[in-house]
RNA sequence: CGGGGUGUGGCUCAGUUUGGCUAGAGCACCUGGUUUGGGACCAGGGGGUCGCAGGUUCGAAUCCUGUCACCCCGACCA
């Protein structure tokens, strides 16, 4: 049909070519547009809308675990990022720096943080000095830079909003037990909010992040079968503490080191909603994120009396949730493809034949389905239909993710699964960096991480070498 | 940083091979009218120093040199 032919040129169909599939719907879903700066993208109101309802709902998880938020400078003195060893090589290779302010040059370079552990250390260190000072669990919601080579909206932009949260504690066990919390806490945040199932894990020495003890991931897997990094949760131990000098005196006047963790989600959230729920006709939107969750659509609205109930009913929906009116000139055709292209997750189409028998049609994005309601029940409806949604969009990424695992049981295995099918690999794991370096080489394919919960052992051997086996590691293609 | 591609109204592109007259189309936009249950139609209208800088030429969007930017795929990262 004419009208199919037109969707498939508005954007490019995600089977043909999923990365063009994903760049149509980014900036066709008015999400973003591009800046005069390689790398940094202009949030437009829909896109900052989905991220001011992410943060909004983990401010509130966050502050339900006693986090307090703080804001640091955006600026570290060079010294200051070199305190730590293995962290200033992580992020040296991608930091932006000021050497000049005003005309001026500066005494000591500036770099633009691309983390802030350093900043929040050198804090510490002042402000805690007795056991009664701690925990510190602070956060920040901030942007940072990272000077990538190559950028896509979302996925890995030069500059990112996100939030960063740095703790202290006394001991090495409350410590731990702050790290797995907060990976916990964002793993139930992205099912239950972004309907994105995860999975929950720890990350090889290999992939851990730069100048942690362990790092704590979720990862979540893409339609396409390529695997997203989508939350981290640091233990420090004492790895900063002690070049940073941040110590407090125990209960028995002795100077200990503090034990530190940090935490992060980014904007990067976005780009996995994208592309864990979309399909060929743009976004689809979790209810709970959608910065409008419904969308009233009048049907020949020049008819005497029908946008006066449209903006009626609207107005009653918009008591209990996010909801829209679309009075715009366009036709309804138009309005309905519009509507599926932002993801707004479930439109009402109301015309004069609707009015006239009391009644009109809720459309769900997800499934497309047709449901007719009366006009007089129509929030308990949506709400249910809301529901119903987020539900289903969980289940339906779950059934996804879990038919994209496979299990490897030796070389053999392996390679044929990551040539030819797209998901996530189980494979029983050495322990030895060698035989990521190998995979990784031969395949493109990386440890994702070693999962806490489904630990059993597939295998006595390493997949890649043979060697006695030690761990069970998700391995995937990832962004 | 390696490989590939592209720069022409807001967007998508044609025109470049083989230099030529006033640089085109579709979409979007503005005005008026008719329409409205899956991207409506008619009429009229506005908007471009062809990425930038040099050069060749009587004449450059088109040829040459340089440069910048963006996109895609790798490597690196959230």
């Amino acid at each position: 049909m004419a009208q199919e032919k037109k969707l498939v040129e508005a954007i490019t169909s995600m089977s043909e070519d999923f990365a063009q599939w994903y760049t149509d719907v980014v900036v066709k879903a008015d999400l973003i547009a591009y800046s005069s700066v390689k790398g940094c993208m202009i949030i437009k109101p829909d896109g900052y809308a989905i991220w001011e309802n992410i943060q909004q709902e983990l401010d509130r998880r966050f502050k339900a675990t006693g986090v307090q938020n703080v804001y640091m400078p955006m600026f570290i003195p060079e010294s200051l990022l070199q305190v730590e060893k293995d962290h200033v090589e992580g992020f040296a290779p991608e930091v932006a720096w000021v050497t000049h302010g005003g005309l001026n040059p500066l005494q000591e370079r500036l770099c633009v943080r691309p983390t802030s552990e350093t900043l929040f250390c050198d804090f510490y260190k002042d402000i805690i000095h007795s056991h009664r000072d701690l925990p510190k669990v602070y956060n920040q919601w901030c942007s940072v830079v990272r000077w990538e080579k190559e950028t896509r909206p979302f996925l890995r932009s030069r500059e990112f909003l996100w939030q960063e949260g740095h703790t202290a504690h006394a001991t090495a066990e409350e410590a731990e037990e702050r790290t797995v919390q907060m990976l916990n806490l964002y793993a139930d945040f992205c099912e239950e909010v972004l309907a994105m199932p995860v999975v929950r894990g720890q990350k090889t020495e290999k992939e851990k992040f730069a100048g942690a003890e362990a790092t704590y991931t979720i990862e979540a897997l893409m339609h396409d079968g390529k695997a997203l990094q989508s939350g981290t949760s640091h233990n420090f131990g004492q790895n900063f503490s002690k070049p940073f000098n941040i110590q407090y005196s125990d209960k028995n006047n002795q100077l200990q080191y503090v034990h530190q963790t940090s935490w992060g989600m980014t904007t990067r959230l976005i780009g996995a909603i994208i592309m864990v729920h979309g399909d060929d006709s743009g976004l689809v939107l979790p209810p709970r994120i959608a910065p409008t969750q419904v969308i009233v659509i009048p049907i020949q609205q020049k008819k005497e009396g029908v946008l006066e109930k449209a903006s009626e009913v609207t107005e009653r929906l918009g008591k209990t949730m996010r909801a829209k009116l679309d009075d715009s000139d366009k036709s309804p055709g138009w309005k309905f493809n519009e509507a599926e292209m932002r993801g707004i997750p479930v439109r009402v189409e109301l015309g004069p034949k609707d009015i006239e028998a009391g009644k009109c049609v809720l459309v769900r994005r997800d499934t497309r389905e047709k449901i007719e309601c009366p006009l007089d029940q129509v929030e308990a409806k949506v709400v249910e239909l809301l529901e119903t949604i987020q539900k289903d969009m969980f289940e339906r990424a779950k059934a996804h993710r879990d038919s994209h695992i496979w299990d490897a049981h030796n070389y053999a295995e392996f390679t044929e699964i990551a040539n030819n099918k797209p998901g996530f690999i189980r494979a029983m794991w050495c322990g030895d960096e060698a035989c990521e370096n190998k995979i990784k080489e031969d395949l493109a394919v990386t440890s994702r991480c070693m999962p806490f919960n489904d630990q059993e052992q597939i295998s006595d051997v390493c997949a890649c070498c043979g060697k006695p086996a030690k761990k069970l590691v998700y391995w995937g293609k990832a962004y």
